[in-house]
DNA sequence: AAAATAGTGTCTGTTAGACATTATTAG
DNA sequence: CTAATAATGTCTAACAGACACTATTTT
C-alpha cells in the first residue's frame, strides 16, 4: 500500500464584472494558510461523491450557496510542496456564473490577484488561460449571462473576455456559422430604444477540444 | 480525516503503425483484472514522485523502458465504481513515441479496441481524440517521428492522424506561418530520387490551448 | 423629426485549397 | 533521356474585417 496522498478539489469560479474576469476568493477559516484567500475547495469525500466534478459541485453548494450553470475539469496539480499537510493532489476545476449570483461573494480581478493560499495563484492563471482561449471557438463567454440575452450583451460579454474589439458584423457571422444559439421567438429586451431579439444557448454549446 | 482514496497514474501511450494511431497495452498481472489488458499505470509514490507527471515517467520507465519524448496531462477519472478496490482517481496523461522504440511493446489500435480492464476504454478515446484535435493547431504529429524528419514525412504523419488528405502547398505554408520548424543546414535524406531537406523542431513547439 | 440602438448588406484584401511548374537526384 | 520525388509558384473561390446602410423604437 502506498503512503497517503491528500486528494482535494478547488474551484475556480469566473463571472464577468466590472468589465474584467473576477474569480471568487475565500477566506480560510482554519490552517493550514489560515485567514489567508484561498479558492473554494476541500476534501474528496469518497462516501458521498460520485466523482470529482460531484465534489466540486458539493464544495460550491456548501461554501458558495449555488450551483454554477457551466464547470469543467481543469486539470490535476500535485507535488509534495504545495500543501504543508503532505503529498497532495488537486482536481481543479473551472465554474462560470452570472455576478449577480450571491451579493455577498468577494470577487477579485483574475488579472491582479492579491496573495493567494497553496498554489492557487496557478490555479487561476490556468483557469483564466483556458476560459479566454475556449472563447476564441465556443460559447463558454454565454455562461457570463442570463439564460437569455441579445446578441449586442454577447459581443460586449465575448470583446470583455478576448480583450479586443470585435466587428458586430462578422462578430454575427461566425455565432450563425457556429450555431449555438437559438432565437426565442416573440421575447425582445426593450431597450430605449429598438428592441432587441432575445436568445439562448442550444443543447451543447460548449464542444470540448480538450478531452 | 476523510475515507481512503485510491491515487494512480495511467498512461495513454500512444504511437502511428500501419497507417493508424495505436496505443500501448500490457496485461494485467495481477488482480484486479488479472490477465486483461490495460493502460501500463500504478499508484502514486508520495514518497519518490515529484508530482504525477513524475509519477507517469517512472510508471513508463519501469513498465515499459522508455522516456517519452513527449507526454502531457490528460485529465482525471475517478469515482467509486471504476476500480473494484474502492473509489479512485486515475491521473490520466498522454505520451507519444516513434513505433520503433521497443520492438517488445505491444500495439493495438486505438480506434479499434480489445475489451480492456477498468475504464481503460474511455481514456484512450479521450486521448485519441485530444491528439487529433491538438494535432490541427499544433506541432503535436512531429514526435510521432524521429528527431529529425523530412517535410514530406511530416506530410504523412499529419494526414495519417488527422485521417485526410492535405495539400502538399498549403501544408507547407501553414509550417512557415506556425513557424515551429528548423531547418538543420547541409543535412538531407537521400531517397532514391531528389534528396529532402531535413528539419527538426524548435524549443517550444507544442502550445498547450487548454491549461 | 432626431437620437439611439438593432440588424443587414456590400466591398475588398487576405488566405486556403487546387493545380501547375520547376528543381534535383538516380539510373 | 526518363522516372521519381522535392520544392515553389500561380490562380481562384471563399472568407473575415471594415464600413455603410436600413430598420425600429423612444422622445
Amino acid at each position: 500500500m502506498p503512503a497517503q496522498v491528500i486528494v482535494t478539489v478547488d474551484v475556480v469560479l469566473l463571472t464577468l464584472k466590472d468589465e474584467r474576469l473576477q474569480v471568487a476568493l475565500m477566506k480560510r477559516p482554519q490552517d493550514p494558510f489560515k485567514g489567508e484567500l484561498a479558492l473554494p475547495g476541500g476534501y474528496v469525500h469518497a462516501e458521498d461523491d460520485a466523482d470529482v466534478a460531484a465534489a466540486a459541485y458539493r464544495v460550491l453548494r456548501d461554501k458558495m450557496k449555488l450551483r454554477p450553470p457551466y464547470l469543467e475539469q481543469l486539470g490535476s496539480f500535485s507535488g509534495a510542496r504545495r500543501d504543508p499537510r503532505g503529498w497532495s493532489i488537486s482536481v481543479c476545476h473551472l465554474a462560470l456564473v452570472t455576478p449577480d449570483v450571491i451579493a455577498d461573494t468577494h470577487w477579485f480581478p483574475a488579472d491582479k490577484l492579491p496573495r493567494l493560499a497553496f498554489d492557487h495563484a496557478s490555479l487561476v492563471a490556468a483557469a483564466a488561460t483556458r476560459v479566454r482561449n475556449k472563447s476564441s471557438y465556443s460559447a463558454l463567454p454565454a455562461y457570463l449571462l442570463p439564460e437569455t440575452f441579445t446578441l449586442s450583451e454577447l459581443q460586449t460579454i465575448y470583446s470583455q473576455v478576448l480583450g479586443e474589439a470585435l466587428e458586430k458584423s462578422s462578430f454575427r457571422r461566425k455565432l450563425r456559422d457556429l450555431d449555438f444559439l437559438e432565437e426565442i421567438p416573440g421575447a425582445f429586451k426593450g431597450g430605449k430604444q429598438r428592441p432587441a431579439q432575445l436568445y439562448r444557448l442550444k443543447g451543447m454549446a460548449v464542444f470540448d477540444r480538450t478531452i
